[in-house]
DNA sequence: CAGATAACGCAAGCTAAGTAGCGATAAGAT
DNA sequence: ATCTTATCGCTACTTAGCTTGCGTTATCTG
């Protein structure tokens, strides 16, 4: 044995902005096109191969299958923050939130993306479904805090649980019973949220 | 010509109890056995064919597509209706209101009902989606007539919207966030729409 | 009991999804 | 400039979903 290659399991040498890179945009691409307007369900690899001139094959090697073709084409085109408001009052902060996500929703990419996060069956949505959400509910915590030392916020109230029953009736028209849906709403979404619907605190 | 048969366009005659009753017995069976183990996309017609003891051919002639069969099956699984509650205050009835619907949502048949909702790709939902969850949110109605003539609701409040926020967290929770959902979280719910999160009325 | 026929079973065939093998190409390294 | 090899294109194949055509059975009507 002359020459040793001890040649330890390095992983294949990235090729970044070549061939490869190309591909990748061509059909991340294409598959956004196909997710907007035939949905996750009726997405044809072949007709994405075709739109993206590339061949099928090549689309099933790198990706496996639509699941992850589509988890990758749309954490790829979302990569926008929001940055947790501060007007100074708690309810120009509720209002700032939810007038901050709402737009988005309304977006293809953001009903699509909330779409995703619904499916079950889909293991590899799973991983990334819990982290994402518990990240967008987390990012309003301050919010409350400073809203407690202002003195506007009970004593009981959970920052969480409170956030989820501001956009609970916005994903309950969107996704189920359809119902109209603008920015009025969303005022009155605020204001039943921080005064209740009793006539007086019991 | 002797005897006139006038014979109108009349629709096929219906066999209720022969043979075809007992096919669409054990299909609709199969497909719920099979909805609630495998779930909607990885349903199998061949096998649930094969399980009800039938031909797939039959399947796809009668129903035509794990769509309409799937549909079928569901709403043949779910006619229990629940009656709107009544038990003299505002608090204990929206409380009974969440209380009927948790449980049944847990169950694996409920959560299956609301997962066909959430559904847009199944042309054959779009109509029964609309007046399903309508019917449901509108039950609700005579619950508040009668806390308003109690002088216990505010004047200004929307019953659809008070509904939508009651329940939206517990949606919020089993679709996305995933976070743990129990009896005591229910209870702060109605709380929190009663009472709001701000410290006195604006 | 005796037609008429709706509904079912069966076999064959079509289409698209997905996989495997192999040669070709181009990105990256020496 | 030349070599190495990761990646891509191509062909062929397998599998499953779904349709079509035809003969058979069981139900309903008279």
């Amino acid at each position: 044995m002359a020459t040793m290659e001890f040649q330890a399991a390095r992983q294949p040498v990235r090729r970044t902005g070549g061939r490869s890179a190309r591909v990748r945009a061509a059909v991340i691409d294409a598959t956004l096109a196909a997710l907007l307007t035939r949905g996750l369900d009726d997405l044809s690899i072949t007709e994405i191969a075709q739109q993206a001139g590339v061949h099928p094959t090549t689309i099933y090697r790198r990706w496996g299958g639509r699941s992850n073709l589509a988890l990758d084409a749309v954490l790829s085109g979302t990569e926008a923050e929001i940055p947790p408001p501060d007007t100074g009052s708690l309810r120009g902060d509720l209002l700032a939130v939810i007038r901050g996500i709402f737009p988005f929703l309304r977006t293809p990419l953001g009903e699509l993306l909330v779409r995703l996060a619904l499916r079950r069956d889909l293991p590899e949505y799973e991983a990334a479904r819990g982290g994402y959400w518990a990240q967008r509910f987390r990012a309003g915590a301050a919010l409350f805090e400073r809203a407690r030392a202002r003195g506007e916020l009970r004593a009981d109230v959970d920052p969480v649980l409170a956030l989820e029953t501001l956009v609970g009736p916005m994903y309950v028209r969107m996704l189920m019973t359809g119902e109209p849906l603008d920015d009025a709403l969303l005022v009155r979404c605020v204001d039943l949220v921080l005064d209740g619907i009793a006539t007086r605190p019991r």
